[in-house]
DNA sequence: TGTACATCAGTGAACGCGCGTTCACTGATGTAC
DNA sequence: TGTACATCAGTGAACGCGCGTTCACTGATGTAC
Protein backbone atom coordinates (compact mmCIF):
# COMPACT_ATOMS: atom_id res chain seq x y z
CA UNK A 1 0.00 0.00 0.00
CA UNK A 2 1.21 3.43 -0.55
CA UNK A 3 2.47 5.46 2.52
CA UNK A 4 2.24 9.18 2.90
CA UNK A 5 5.58 11.08 0.94
CA UNK A 6 6.04 13.02 4.17
CA UNK A 7 7.34 9.97 6.29
CA UNK A 8 9.74 8.63 3.71
CA UNK A 9 12.45 10.79 4.29
CA UNK A 10 12.09 10.60 8.14
CA UNK A 11 12.24 6.78 7.85
CA UNK A 12 15.28 6.72 5.61
CA UNK A 13 16.70 9.04 8.38
CA UNK A 14 15.92 5.97 11.08
CA UNK A 15 17.67 3.61 9.07
CA UNK A 16 20.62 5.52 8.92
CA UNK A 17 20.27 5.99 12.69
CA UNK A 18 19.81 2.97 13.87
CA UNK A 19 22.39 1.42 12.02
CA UNK A 20 24.53 3.55 12.98
CA UNK A 21 24.00 2.71 16.89
CA UNK A 22 23.96 -0.98 16.15
CA UNK A 23 26.62 -1.17 13.73
CA UNK A 24 28.96 0.74 16.50
CA UNK A 25 27.85 -1.84 19.12
CA UNK A 26 28.30 -4.85 16.92
CA UNK A 27 30.32 -4.08 14.06
CA UNK A 28 29.47 -4.19 10.42
CA UNK A 29 29.38 -7.71 9.90
CA UNK A 30 27.64 -8.43 13.82
CA UNK A 31 24.70 -6.74 12.54
CA UNK A 32 21.83 -8.08 9.69
CA UNK A 33 19.79 -5.71 7.50
CA UNK A 34 16.91 -7.60 9.19
CA UNK A 35 17.79 -6.19 12.14
CA UNK A 36 18.72 -2.75 11.12
CA UNK A 37 14.95 -2.95 9.87
CA UNK A 38 13.24 -4.31 12.71
CA UNK A 39 15.09 -1.63 14.78
CA UNK A 40 12.96 1.20 12.70
CA UNK A 41 10.12 -0.74 12.93
CA UNK A 42 9.28 -1.73 9.45
CA UNK A 43 10.20 -5.44 7.48
CA UNK A 44 13.72 -6.28 5.87
CA UNK A 45 11.78 -5.47 2.28
CA UNK A 46 11.77 -1.97 1.70
CA UNK A 47 15.28 -1.58 2.91
CA UNK A 48 16.19 -1.60 -1.08
CA UNK A 49 13.95 0.92 -1.58
CA UNK A 50 16.54 2.92 0.54
CA UNK A 51 19.95 1.82 -0.32
CA UNK A 52 21.01 0.16 -2.78
CA UNK A 53 23.30 -2.37 -0.51
CA UNK A 54 24.32 -3.00 2.69
CA UNK A 55 27.71 -2.13 1.57
CA UNK A 56 26.02 0.95 0.91
CA UNK A 57 24.12 1.95 4.13
CA UNK A 58 27.67 1.17 6.19
CA UNK A 59 29.29 3.97 4.25
CA UNK A 60 26.09 6.51 4.95
CA UNK A 61 26.20 5.24 8.64
CA UNK A 62 29.84 5.76 8.75
CA UNK A 63 29.12 9.39 7.56
CA UNK A 64 26.40 10.19 10.22
CA UNK A 65 28.81 8.74 12.94
CA UNK A 66 31.35 10.70 11.94
CA UNK A 67 29.07 14.02 11.48
CA UNK A 68 28.16 13.62 14.87
CA UNK A 69 31.65 13.41 16.08
CA UNK A 70 32.58 16.45 14.20
CA UNK A 71 29.75 18.36 15.50
CA UNK A 72 29.96 17.57 19.10
CA UNK A 73 33.96 18.88 19.02
CA UNK A 74 32.58 21.84 17.54
CA UNK A 75 30.03 22.22 19.91
CA UNK A 76 32.47 22.00 22.89
CA UNK A 77 34.36 24.89 24.16
CA UNK A 78 36.98 26.29 22.63
CA UNK A 79 39.28 27.14 25.61
CA UNK A 80 42.31 24.52 27.49
CA UNK A 81 39.78 23.58 30.19
CA UNK A 82 37.48 22.75 26.97
CA UNK A 83 39.97 20.31 25.25
CA UNK A 84 40.46 18.68 28.81
CA UNK A 85 37.11 18.21 29.45
CA UNK A 86 36.32 16.72 25.75
CA UNK A 87 39.23 14.52 26.33
CA UNK A 88 37.84 13.55 29.99
CA UNK A 89 34.69 12.90 28.37
CA UNK A 90 35.57 10.81 25.88
CA UNK A 91 38.05 8.74 27.66
CA UNK A 92 35.11 8.26 30.45
CA UNK A 93 34.26 4.95 31.40
CA UNK A 94 30.58 6.28 30.69
CA UNK A 95 31.97 6.38 26.82
CA UNK A 96 33.59 3.11 27.13
CA UNK A 97 30.75 1.69 28.14
CA UNK A 98 28.31 3.06 25.32
CA UNK A 99 29.68 1.67 22.40
CA UNK A 100 26.35 2.36 20.21
CA UNK A 101 26.21 6.06 21.11
CA UNK A 102 29.88 6.80 21.17
CA UNK A 103 32.89 7.67 18.68
CA UNK A 104 32.63 5.91 15.15
CA UNK A 105 35.85 5.90 14.97
CA UNK A 106 36.67 3.71 18.24
CA UNK A 107 33.97 1.30 16.88
CA UNK A 108 34.69 0.51 13.39
CA UNK A 109 38.17 2.39 12.37
CA UNK A 110 39.27 -1.08 12.14
CA UNK A 111 36.32 -2.65 10.33
CA UNK A 112 36.66 0.10 7.82
CA UNK A 113 39.81 -0.83 6.14
CA UNK A 114 38.16 -3.91 5.00
CA UNK A 115 34.99 -2.02 3.22
CA UNK A 116 35.54 -0.24 -0.34
CA UNK A 117 32.66 2.20 0.48
CA UNK A 118 33.35 3.19 3.49
CA UNK A 119 37.44 4.21 3.40
CA UNK A 120 36.62 7.41 0.51
CA UNK A 121 34.24 9.09 3.00
CA UNK A 122 35.84 7.89 6.64
CA UNK A 123 39.50 9.40 5.13
CA UNK A 124 37.50 13.22 4.16
CA UNK A 125 36.02 13.06 7.69
CA UNK A 126 38.73 12.03 9.48
CA UNK A 127 40.96 14.76 7.84
CA UNK A 128 38.38 17.52 8.89
CA UNK A 129 37.93 15.78 12.21
CA UNK A 130 41.78 16.92 12.37
CA UNK A 131 41.67 20.07 10.95
CA UNK A 132 38.77 21.10 12.93
CA UNK A 133 40.09 19.43 16.30
CA UNK A 134 43.70 21.38 15.36
CA UNK A 135 42.09 24.72 15.06
CA UNK A 136 39.21 24.39 17.51
CA UNK A 137 41.29 24.34 20.79
CA UNK A 138 44.52 25.92 21.80
CA UNK A 139 47.70 24.31 21.41
CA UNK A 140 51.36 24.78 22.50
CA UNK A 141 52.33 26.19 19.17
CA UNK A 142 50.94 27.04 16.09
CA UNK A 143 53.04 25.31 14.26
CA UNK A 144 52.50 22.34 16.45
CA UNK A 145 48.72 22.29 16.56
CA UNK A 146 48.16 20.12 13.34
CA UNK A 147 50.84 16.93 14.79
CA UNK A 148 49.48 17.57 18.12
CA UNK A 149 45.69 16.97 16.89
CA UNK A 150 47.07 13.84 15.43
CA UNK A 151 48.92 12.69 18.51
CA UNK A 152 46.14 13.46 20.29
CA UNK A 153 43.49 11.73 18.05
CA UNK A 154 45.76 8.73 17.90
CA UNK A 155 46.01 8.30 21.64
CA UNK A 156 42.31 8.57 22.31
CA UNK A 157 41.04 5.90 19.63
CA UNK A 158 44.10 3.53 20.81
CA UNK A 159 43.26 3.86 24.52
CA UNK A 160 39.24 3.43 24.03
CA UNK A 161 39.99 0.34 21.81
CA UNK A 162 42.26 -1.34 23.79
CA UNK A 163 39.94 -0.48 27.24
CA UNK A 164 37.02 -1.78 25.01
CA UNK A 165 38.62 -5.20 24.44
CA UNK A 166 40.00 -5.74 27.92
CA UNK A 167 38.34 -7.68 30.55
CA UNK A 168 39.29 -6.62 33.54
CA UNK A 169 37.92 -3.27 34.76
CA UNK A 170 40.20 -2.00 36.78
CA UNK A 171 42.98 -2.71 33.62
CA UNK A 172 41.04 -1.17 31.80
CA UNK A 173 40.29 1.91 33.58
CA UNK A 174 43.51 2.56 33.94
CA UNK A 175 44.00 2.67 30.48
CA UNK A 176 41.56 5.43 30.44
CA UNK A 177 43.34 7.32 33.33
CA UNK A 178 46.82 7.12 32.75
CA UNK A 179 46.21 8.33 28.97
CA UNK A 180 44.22 10.75 30.41
CA UNK A 181 46.91 11.81 32.50
CA UNK A 182 49.60 11.75 29.45
CA UNK A 183 47.03 14.39 27.46
CA UNK A 184 46.49 17.13 30.02
CA UNK B 1 42.93 -43.14 6.71
CA UNK B 2 45.23 -43.13 9.25
CA UNK B 3 48.09 -40.35 8.98
CA UNK B 4 51.31 -40.40 10.88
CA UNK B 5 51.22 -39.13 14.38
CA UNK B 6 54.01 -37.23 14.10
CA UNK B 7 52.52 -34.76 11.61
CA UNK B 8 49.25 -33.83 14.06
CA UNK B 9 50.77 -31.43 15.97
CA UNK B 10 52.63 -29.73 12.91
CA UNK B 11 49.15 -29.55 11.45
CA UNK B 12 47.71 -28.39 14.63
CA UNK B 13 50.26 -25.45 14.85
CA UNK B 14 49.79 -24.51 11.04
CA UNK B 15 46.29 -24.32 11.39
CA UNK B 16 47.07 -21.84 14.38
CA UNK B 17 48.86 -19.86 12.42
CA UNK B 18 47.30 -19.59 9.42
CA UNK B 19 44.69 -18.42 11.35
CA UNK B 20 46.31 -15.84 13.18
CA UNK B 21 47.58 -14.41 9.81
CA UNK B 22 44.28 -14.23 7.82
CA UNK B 23 42.57 -13.14 10.83
CA UNK B 24 44.79 -10.65 10.95
CA UNK B 25 44.26 -9.64 7.46
CA UNK B 26 40.55 -9.97 7.06
CA UNK B 27 39.00 -9.88 10.75
CA UNK B 28 37.51 -12.76 12.63
CA UNK B 29 34.17 -13.00 10.52
CA UNK B 30 35.75 -11.72 7.05
CA UNK B 31 37.43 -15.42 7.13
CA UNK B 32 35.83 -19.03 7.25
CA UNK B 33 36.90 -22.31 8.97
CA UNK B 34 37.30 -23.64 5.36
CA UNK B 35 39.28 -20.66 4.18
CA UNK B 36 41.41 -21.48 6.81
CA UNK B 37 41.45 -25.24 6.59
CA UNK B 38 42.87 -24.69 2.57
CA UNK B 39 45.56 -22.22 3.80
CA UNK B 40 46.50 -25.22 5.77
CA UNK B 41 46.41 -27.38 3.39
CA UNK B 42 43.69 -29.77 4.26
CA UNK B 43 39.63 -29.98 3.90
CA UNK B 44 37.43 -28.11 6.20
CA UNK B 45 36.38 -31.54 7.56
CA UNK B 46 39.74 -32.21 10.23
CA UNK B 47 39.17 -28.77 11.61
CA UNK B 48 36.78 -30.49 14.32
CA UNK B 49 39.66 -32.60 15.20
CA UNK B 50 41.61 -29.71 16.35
CA UNK B 51 39.39 -27.42 17.55
CA UNK B 52 35.53 -27.57 19.53
CA UNK B 53 34.52 -24.44 17.30
CA UNK B 54 35.76 -21.24 15.43
CA UNK B 55 35.29 -19.35 18.17
CA UNK B 56 37.70 -21.29 20.07
CA UNK B 57 40.64 -20.83 17.02
CA UNK B 58 39.99 -17.22 17.63
CA UNK B 59 41.25 -17.45 21.10
CA UNK B 60 44.52 -19.67 20.46
CA UNK B 61 45.11 -17.22 17.35
CA UNK B 62 44.85 -14.41 19.10
CA UNK B 63 47.06 -15.66 21.85
CA UNK B 64 49.45 -16.89 19.48
CA UNK B 65 49.90 -13.37 17.39
CA UNK B 66 50.16 -11.68 20.98
CA UNK B 67 52.88 -14.37 22.09
CA UNK B 68 54.87 -13.26 19.09
CA UNK B 69 54.31 -9.77 19.52
CA UNK B 70 55.72 -10.31 23.17
CA UNK B 71 58.55 -11.95 22.10
CA UNK B 72 59.74 -9.25 19.71
CA UNK B 73 59.57 -6.89 22.09
CA UNK B 74 61.56 -9.44 24.37
CA UNK B 75 64.29 -9.67 21.08
CA UNK B 76 64.54 -5.96 20.79
CA UNK B 77 67.49 -4.15 21.92
CA UNK B 78 66.82 -2.71 25.66
CA UNK B 79 67.99 0.55 25.27
CA UNK B 80 66.71 4.30 24.89
CA UNK B 81 67.59 3.58 20.91
CA UNK B 82 65.57 0.47 20.89
CA UNK B 83 62.89 1.84 21.89
CA UNK B 84 63.26 4.79 19.14
CA UNK B 85 64.19 1.31 16.67
CA UNK B 86 61.02 -0.42 18.33
CA UNK B 87 58.52 2.66 17.59
CA UNK B 88 59.75 3.18 14.33
CA UNK B 89 59.48 -0.56 13.41
CA UNK B 90 55.49 -0.44 14.50
CA UNK B 91 54.89 2.50 12.91
CA UNK B 92 56.83 2.42 9.48
CA UNK B 93 54.65 1.59 5.92
CA UNK B 94 55.91 -2.00 5.72
CA UNK B 95 53.93 -2.73 9.07
CA UNK B 96 50.99 -0.63 7.82
CA UNK B 97 50.89 -2.70 4.80
CA UNK B 98 51.29 -6.44 6.36
CA UNK B 99 48.36 -6.92 8.57
CA UNK B 100 48.66 -10.57 8.65
CA UNK B 101 52.06 -10.76 9.84
CA UNK B 102 51.94 -7.37 12.37
CA UNK B 103 49.87 -6.18 15.54
CA UNK B 104 47.45 -8.41 16.76
CA UNK B 105 46.02 -5.75 18.28
CA UNK B 106 46.20 -2.88 15.92
CA UNK B 107 44.13 -6.00 13.84
CA UNK B 108 41.76 -7.00 16.00
CA UNK B 109 41.66 -5.18 18.99
CA UNK B 110 38.01 -4.00 18.23
CA UNK B 111 36.83 -7.29 17.49
CA UNK B 112 38.07 -8.95 20.62
CA UNK B 113 35.47 -6.49 22.55
CA UNK B 114 32.36 -9.34 21.14
CA UNK B 115 34.33 -12.24 21.25
CA UNK B 116 33.48 -13.95 24.55
CA UNK B 117 36.45 -16.36 24.36
CA UNK B 118 39.02 -13.70 22.79
CA UNK B 119 38.83 -11.34 25.39
CA UNK B 120 40.46 -13.32 28.81
CA UNK B 121 43.30 -14.10 26.80
CA UNK B 122 43.50 -10.79 24.93
CA UNK B 123 43.85 -9.35 28.56
CA UNK B 124 46.27 -11.73 30.32
CA UNK B 125 48.51 -11.17 27.36
CA UNK B 126 47.96 -7.11 27.14
CA UNK B 127 49.02 -7.20 30.87
CA UNK B 128 52.09 -9.19 30.14
CA UNK B 129 53.02 -7.41 27.87
CA UNK B 130 52.41 -3.92 29.29
CA UNK B 131 54.44 -4.77 31.87
CA UNK B 132 57.25 -6.26 29.75
CA UNK B 133 56.82 -2.84 27.88
CA UNK B 134 57.39 -0.84 31.13
CA UNK B 135 60.74 -2.90 32.51
CA UNK B 136 62.29 -3.88 28.89
CA UNK B 137 63.01 0.11 27.90
CA UNK B 138 64.15 3.14 30.24
CA UNK B 139 61.63 5.73 30.52
CA UNK B 140 61.87 8.85 32.26
CA UNK B 141 61.43 7.80 35.26
CA UNK B 142 60.76 4.34 37.26
CA UNK B 143 57.60 6.01 38.38
CA UNK B 144 56.49 6.82 35.43
CA UNK B 145 57.26 3.75 33.41
CA UNK B 146 54.15 1.62 33.41
CA UNK B 147 52.52 5.08 32.38
CA UNK B 148 54.45 5.98 29.75
CA UNK B 149 53.94 1.78 28.76
CA UNK B 150 50.70 2.25 28.70
CA UNK B 151 50.17 5.56 26.40
CA UNK B 152 53.04 4.35 24.59
CA UNK B 153 50.94 1.07 23.45
CA UNK B 154 47.90 2.96 23.06
CA UNK B 155 49.35 5.71 20.87
CA UNK B 156 50.95 3.11 18.58
CA UNK B 157 47.90 1.00 17.96
CA UNK B 158 45.27 3.85 17.39
CA UNK B 159 47.73 5.08 15.14
CA UNK B 160 48.11 2.27 13.33
CA UNK B 161 44.54 1.69 13.25
CA UNK B 162 43.82 5.26 11.91
CA UNK B 163 46.85 4.74 8.91
CA UNK B 164 44.74 1.57 8.27
CA UNK B 165 41.88 3.02 7.53
CA UNK B 166 42.63 5.74 5.64
CA UNK B 167 42.38 5.88 1.85
CA UNK B 168 44.79 8.59 1.32
CA UNK B 169 49.01 7.70 1.08
CA UNK B 170 49.86 11.05 2.09
CA UNK B 171 47.56 11.58 5.12
CA UNK B 172 48.05 7.92 6.55
CA UNK B 173 51.72 8.87 6.30
CA UNK B 174 51.49 11.81 7.80
CA UNK B 175 49.51 10.03 10.99
CA UNK B 176 52.47 7.54 11.46
CA UNK B 177 55.17 10.56 10.66
CA UNK B 178 53.33 12.52 13.48
CA UNK B 179 53.00 9.66 16.01
CA UNK B 180 56.12 8.76 15.26
CA UNK B 181 57.48 12.36 16.36
CA UNK B 182 55.26 12.50 19.57
CA UNK B 183 56.99 9.20 20.76
CA UNK B 184 60.62 10.30 20.24
C1' DT C 1 60.64 -60.40 12.34
C1' DG C 2 56.04 -61.16 10.22
C1' DT C 3 51.07 -61.05 10.37
C1' DA C 4 46.38 -59.53 11.70
C1' DC C 5 43.80 -55.98 13.07
C1' DA C 6 42.33 -51.85 15.74
C1' DT C 7 42.99 -47.00 15.52
C1' DC C 8 41.87 -42.48 14.10
C1' DA C 9 43.23 -38.13 11.16
C1' DG C 10 41.62 -36.87 6.97
C1' DT C 11 37.79 -36.93 3.20
C1' DG C 12 33.99 -34.79 1.26
C1' DA C 13 28.98 -34.95 1.03
C1' DA C 14 25.42 -33.24 3.73
C1' DC C 15 22.96 -30.64 7.52
C1' DG C 16 20.31 -26.58 9.17
C1' DC C 17 20.62 -21.86 9.41
C1' DG C 18 20.69 -17.00 8.62
C1' DC C 19 22.46 -14.00 5.48
C1' DG C 20 21.74 -10.32 1.58
C1' DT C 21 18.65 -9.70 -1.84
C1' DT C 22 14.36 -10.09 -4.93
C1' DC C 23 9.64 -9.74 -6.17
C1' DA C 24 4.51 -10.35 -6.79
C1' DC C 25 1.28 -8.32 -4.24
C1' DT C 26 -1.35 -4.72 -1.26
C1' DG C 27 -4.03 -0.70 -0.68
C1' DA C 28 -3.92 4.23 1.13
C1' DT C 29 -2.12 8.29 -0.98
C1' DG C 30 -1.80 11.64 -4.41
C1' DT C 31 -3.43 13.28 -8.91
C1' DA C 32 -5.95 14.05 -13.23
C1' DC C 33 -10.14 15.48 -14.85
C1' DT D 1 -15.55 19.62 -4.96
C1' DG D 2 -16.14 14.72 -6.23
C1' DT D 3 -14.73 10.61 -8.68
C1' DA D 4 -11.62 7.29 -10.97
C1' DC D 5 -7.38 5.57 -11.14
C1' DA D 6 -2.20 5.44 -11.24
C1' DT D 7 1.45 5.42 -7.98
C1' DC D 8 4.70 3.28 -5.04
C1' DA D 9 6.40 2.35 0.03
C1' DG D 10 5.70 -1.41 2.68
C1' DT D 11 4.63 -6.66 3.17
C1' DG D 12 6.34 -11.08 3.68
C1' DA D 13 7.33 -15.35 1.21
C1' DA D 14 11.02 -16.94 -1.39
C1' DC D 15 15.70 -17.10 -3.68
C1' DG D 16 20.55 -18.77 -3.83
C1' DC D 17 24.50 -18.83 -1.19
C1' DG D 18 28.10 -19.68 2.08
C1' DC D 19 28.51 -20.27 6.70
C1' DG D 20 29.75 -23.40 10.95
C1' DT D 21 29.29 -27.94 11.96
C1' DT D 22 28.46 -33.15 11.58
C1' DC D 23 29.29 -37.76 10.14
C1' DA D 24 29.72 -42.27 7.58
C1' DC D 25 33.50 -43.67 5.40
C1' DT D 26 38.64 -44.53 4.07
C1' DG D 27 42.95 -46.78 4.54
C1' DA D 28 47.93 -46.12 6.09
C1' DT D 29 49.81 -46.21 10.64
C1' DG D 30 50.82 -48.17 14.89
C1' DT D 31 50.35 -52.22 17.88
C1' DA D 32 49.48 -56.83 19.81
C1' DC D 33 50.91 -61.29 19.44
Amino acid sequence: MRYPASETAEKHTRIVTEASRLFRERGFHGVSVSEIMKATGLTHGPFYNHFESKEALMAKSLEFGLDKTLADLKASESSAEGRAKYIAQYLSIAHRDACGTGCTMAALASEVRQEPLAREPFTRRLKILIDEFASHFPWHSKKSARGDAIRTTASLVGAMVLARAVDDDAFSEEILREVKQGLS
